[in-house]
DNA sequence: AATTATTAATGTAGATTTTACACTTAAAGT
DNA sequence: ACTTTAAGTGTAAAATCTACATTAATAATT
């Protein structure tokens, strides 16, 4: 019989997480040292089993949670990994998720609990099975997020510049963009307030400050839009 | 101990398939009629679990094959739902897998073998489990991968009209084109090799028939472009 | 043989969008 | 008051997109 449940074999179902944050180093990805073996050591993104009364979105919120103490983050999935010898233990698929996250906000709680560490998304080290694949693999879905839906509210500061917004966006596309057709095409989404305070460090002039429209900004989250930058 | 193989829960992982046809009625996905409980008799994307030493991307080619006698054809991965109760019978994860077909090279083979049929996307049955919601999340996939690559070497005959093409991208895009506009920027793509050869069903005139550029095609299916039509 | 009917094939002007680019301004520091 | 630094701002040219109507080729009909 082609498809009786009974003599069909069960896997292993993990789920890791590709955490994005942003500083003004520029994108990072969030990494674990292995506290068990395989590869006990070695660096890796977070990572666990899927339970068996929980679906795919909750595990990737608690194994995130588990490792971070962060709540609440909107997680992506992106792809599973079904390589036979992904893991060397035992046949494990990987679904994977990705989030974006505000390091200022969270890094205290993460150095203190965890040998968890932020790495320039540039320079980070070589990670354990195929989790390298996986980050690139969502930087490129990052990169495309970007073209159809607002991005910075979850990794940017409530008050922000605009050449922190530049720069988030520069980091992502990894490519310089021009400052004002930039202010052009972000003013036109209409997304961003403009406070009437400045900020005085960058600079003698100080620049305006901005947050997000949070309305119109989840409006766009749902309806996606075309940006050419 | 967060993360022991030993205690973790094995679940079922099936994968189901979601195939796109094309001919002069439009878009199509196949579907067949459950020989085997539970929702025996109701219709149904073709669906299979997992095997120990598979990976997904051979499942999915499995699986069609199971139940269409197609080789070879190339399947993109969607998206796994892992929803509690999404099968009654035991939890299940699934992964979805599109692919796009030539309707009339394989039809016979279809109905000879299985109850397999063919239905428009626009009035297809109402589907098991949450097959629905895989199959207008791969309507979703499956134009936005229009904008982006190159579409219609699966799906048409090898020779085909100008016509046929802008018919398959309204089908797909559920938009009206404008012919003249999308002729040229099909044409600056530059996929298509116009043949000699005309058609004559289709009108007294004829209309000159195409096929693609095999190595154009796979180029631009590797390096997207943005098409906007 | 001439006429009719049908779909194919083709080009352009105006509107919109995108791109490239440089000077002035505000304030702090000296 | 002078210097320094990054912020803020507009436009003209180029490219792309859109809307739109006539002629051409052939088979069928008379």
């Amino acid at each position: 019989m082609l498809n009786s449940y009974s003599s069909a074999d069960k896997v292993l179902l993990a789920v890791d997480c590709i955490i994005f944050g942003f500083d003004n180093e520029g994108l990072k990805i969030l990494l674990i040292k292995r506290d068990f073996e395989p590869e006990k050591g070695k660096w890796s993104l977070m990572g666990g089993f899927l339970k068996r009364d929980e679906v795919l979105d909750d595990a990737a919120i608690r194994i995130l949670n588990t490792y971070t103490g962060l709540n609440d983050i909107y997680m992506e999935q992106l792809y599973a990994y079904s390589e036979i010898d992904r893991d060397p233990v035992e046949r494990t698929i990987s679904v994977s998720y990705y989030a974006l996250i505000n390091i200022e906000n969270h890094n205290a709680e993460l150095i203190k609990n965890y040998h968890a560490q932020w790495f320039s998304v540039a320079d980070a080290p070589n990670l354990i099975f195929d989790h390298n694949e996986m980050v690139q693999h969502a930087i490129r879905r990052l990169r495309y997020r970007t073209s159809i839906k607002p991005i910075g509210f979850e990794l940017l500061p409530e008050k922000f510049t605009m050449r922190q917004l530049l720069e988030l966006y520069e980091a992502i596309l990894s490519k310089e963009l021009d400052k004002r057709n930039f202010i052009s095409k972000i003013n036109s989404l209409e997304i961003l307030n403009k406070l009437d305070e400045k900020d005085m460090q960058s600079s003698r002039k100080g620049s305006y400050l901005y947050t997000f429209n949070k309305e119109k900004y989840e409006e766009k989250l749902l309806n996606d839009f075309v940006l050419n930058l």
